[in-house]
DNA sequence: CAGGATCCCGCTAGATACTG
DNA sequence: CAGTATCTAGCGGGATCCTG
């Protein structure tokens, strides 16, 4: 009997292990952020913009018409763009509004928990800023060893 | 003349701002941490695993042998551990100490760099933790209006 | 023990076309 | 203007087998 046992045994670990993941509030967050566009639409909303080339970043937090999101974050296509902002109203990150003019206006704007966030992924933009260089040239100075 | 005008522009605009993109140290890092197992193996070296179910996650860095990575990040196929160590030690994230042992022994341990990382990707975690019931409430909200 | 080499599958981003 | 619907190719990532 048992002709499974020591196969069997690794994966019932790992399915424990991924249920474990999936119920980690920091993973959570983790596959949030990273995906390709959150914390772009974060830094567009929250910054007036995330810096496309040739501007600052400085501005204040302001809504943005969907139209004006899709200018800034020039490489993004609609579905994308329509999905992550689906994905962060989901979450109370954001809020829509849509207002029933002739042609119709929607905009987006950051709630409270949004800001706080933007705040969070400003730390590691920091962090990024400050380090990023010296992970490069550590980068380099690796694939030169190994040529 | 022109067959093409539109499409050839906005196309243009979108390698510009890919560019762009591959060049912002921010995005970089977001592409770095977001790498599924990179912030688990950055946790577990950083504090003496990433919690498993069933443990506390208050001790120290400390080396860690790979085998023994492999048994706390237990969903993580050998190839991405490797893989993911790989990229880390290639950013000076993490040393890889190698002792010819009769069976080879091998180590990996946070670089002050990596350390300084750790702490940020803390910061993501403390967030997590304190605002990520608030997120999950608003998905259900969500949708159970949607239905 | 630590990790290289391969094969292969699922998912998802992106392009295109259509609509209220 | 602000989306939705559909189709497809590419690749991230896992499983498996093999080696110094």
């Amino acid at each position: 009997m048992a002709t499974t046992t020591a196969a069997q045994r690794r994966a019932q670990a790992k399915a424990d292990y991924d249920a474990f993941l999936a119920a980690c509030p920091s993973r959570q967050l983790l596959d949030r952020i990273s995906d390709k566009w959150v914390a772009l639409v974060l830094a567009a909303l929250g910054s007036g913009g995330p810096h496309p080339p040739g501007s600052d970043c400085a501005e204040a937090p302001r809504a943005m018409r969907y139209s004006e999101l899709a200018r800034r974050l020039a490489g993004v296509s609609q579905k994308m763009l329509t999905q992550t902002l689906r994905s962060l109203e989901r979450d109370g990150l954001v809020v829509r509004t849509v207002t029933a003019t002739v042609p119709v206006t929607v905009t987006y704007e950051l709630t409270g928990l949004g800001l706080s966030l933007h705040r969070v992924v400003g730390e590691v933009k920091r962090w990024a800023e400050a380090h990023m260089d010296e992970v490069l040239d550590n980068r380099s100075a690796y694939d030169a060893r190994a040529e």
